[in-house]
DNA sequence: TACTAAGCGAGACGGTACGTCAGGTCTTTCG
DNA sequence: CGAAAGACCTGACGTACCGTCTCGCTTAGTA
């Protein structure tokens, strides 16, 4: 998904060399992405407009046209800038309870508003936009995929899971589990389900 | 979920007692579920509107406005003709067995265009309508759901799973599994995936 | 020049047979054209936006569209309906006097500013629109030409002008003056300056 | 009008003294003028971006709008400058046949793509920019218009035309019939037409 | 040799109007 | 009285130009 030259969170495109013309303005960047934390409901990207997100920052479409090409990718920015720094991964500690760690911080975003509203609006919209489910996936979830990978592949070595078991298919588990509370059925996302969650596959052993 | 006074499967509202004035013409119903049946895309439910549909169908879109309140509405009265039938329970074998079924059945479903394409544009589509999540569950969701917890209360007394498992959180791990592959991560849902998660948790075993 | 359906004068495109739908709405039509008519100020046709017009006439710019392709063609049909009528070809008297009666009409049109703005307007958006230049002169300068030519030929068969006089030579200088005054030099259009043109031409004589 | 500081023909405001700061770039206003002259259309002023005369002219529109105020202000330039050698006054000869000379030069201008394009444009565009059409009377007509009533007045003195004439009405006749070609009808400026106008005026007397 | 002043190209900015599109509602006529 | 046709209002869309504004650079006169 093309999200606009500094739509990354610390790629400065044209930080450096004094390039000709007026330079970018960061007020306005900033102002569209709180506009539009500021705007996003429970009626989603749909509820979202344009418009009102130029009226709110006091910026014109236009300038929102030259730097965002559509309202997901707003959306997408002001999301990846609100989360970016929270969601750093767990350090210390054996891998299933740092993995356990990871989830409840993942659980803790789908809990606050600020947050969740953002996300699930991105998700639906991404089932119907595929740059958008690609940019979702490889500037959200990819990465700590793929550390959470690494977590269960430890605890398996470490004998917390079973050897047998598939990472992938323990991570869409426990992901799964806490997407389909977001999504599906609505129900609570306490703060101990996490722990509920690893403790079943951690009681996993292959009969012997 | 309104979803208009004949959305459902079986329950022909007046089919009898001769009201006066022209009876509804079922031929219409028809024409405008296939219709959206034909219409839907990956582009979702954004991607499809209500005059395509009136014009593929035939129908005049006062008709429809008639019938159904939105689209969202005609897409699951869509979805649930096309659905209801094949999805219904299986009969014999052990619980565990009888769940991996079921699974399996969802998961077939999540692989044919013609049901994936409505199902997961109904969805998203609910994640900023409250109605249509409501329908979504009531209509589709909820029996399955129940009858499974049923089979993993059974699975848990008859020594198939650890005796202290939360049949919710199991049935959220092994659903979220499958949503989580069709909604986000987008890997494929094979034939032996439902097997592979059972087999996960079937293994478990509240350590001695 | 496209206009619309049923944007000339006497020309009730869809009057009869009682097509199916509903018709269109004949208050719209006539809302548009009078909103045009207020709205048009010296400012021209660059002064008159759609969206005015529409908020004006409390009627939806897709239905303005639906009739009318551009900004030109709504105020042409606007100046049509209200001259249509007024500028009826003068009847008795000699062909020169006739042909005096019409020029001052159209000084008198050229003096009301009901009229003048729209005219005006008109005449110089249609400098870079050879649509809109067609339509004047089909819909408005066309016949009432032919007709004063008619009177030239009839004034020279009569000794009122040189028998050798090229009659349209003779009507772009009459017409000619009326116009220049109104776009060009801005000079009044007097009620006598039409009879001092005349009386100018009139005074022609081949030397003896 | 204003057309900025340089736009006259004859007044270098700042012809002076070396005033400190970099001086104005002739080469930008050349290359202004010359863009316009190049871009200037049939569609008129509105079919003239400032955008484009910017880019052809490799000149930033801040320093087309630091010397001219409007897109009209810089075609009223570029056309002052083209036209300007051209127009002098012819010299010799009896008052009717230089005043017919000078018709021929208006009549070869208005056939001149390069000078008929922004000449039509001046004059629409002047219809709704009262500013502007000012300035084309002070500039372009009104000088020539004061030397060809002169001429009217000799011409009635040497009895070349009728002694109760009104040299404004000769004038608006003569001239207007040639913008009624260029404006209104579309009729062609055919070479010999000036002299058919002036054979039509010269030939009237006062009816004995 | 600096320093000051103004013009310059590049290009982003806020704003206004454009013309289009879909959602729902309505008013006809026909069956 | 249901249904097809189709016109209607609403409101958001994405685009195009406008005229203004910052930048950093250039080109002169002055110290």
């Amino acid at each position: 998904m093309e999200t606009g030259p500094n739509s990354g969170v610390g790629d400065e495109v044209r930080a450096d060399p004094a390039r000709p013309g007026r330079p970018r303005s960061e007020r306005a960047r900033q102002a569209v992405l709180a506009a539009t934390r500021d705007l996003i409901t429970d009626r989603g990207l749909p509820g979202l407009t344009v418009d009102d997100i130029a009226g709110r920052a006091g910026v014109s479409k236009a300038t929102i046209y030259r730097w965002w090409p559509t309202k997901a990718a707003i959306l997408m920015d002001a999301f990846t800038d609100l989360v970016g720094a929270r969601m750093t991964f767990p350090a210390g500690g054996d891998p299933l309870g740092r993995l356990r760690d990871q989830l409840g911080r993942v659980a803790r975003l789908m809990n606050d508003p600020g947050a969740r509203r953002p996300f699930v609006a991105l998700v639906a919209a991404s089932q119907h936009d595929p740059e958008l489910a690609a940019a979702l996936r490889d500037r959200f979830i990819a990465t700590r995929r793929d550390a959470a990978r690494e977590l269960v592949t430890e605890a398996i070595r470490a004998g917390q899971l079973a050897p047998g078991a598939d990472p992938d298919a323990v991570l869409d588990m426990l992901y799964g589990a806490l997407y389909y509370r977001l999504l599906i059925s609505g129900d609570p996302l306490t703060a101990d389900y996490p722990d509920r969650l690893v403790a079943l596959l951690g009681a996993v052993r292959t009969p012997s």
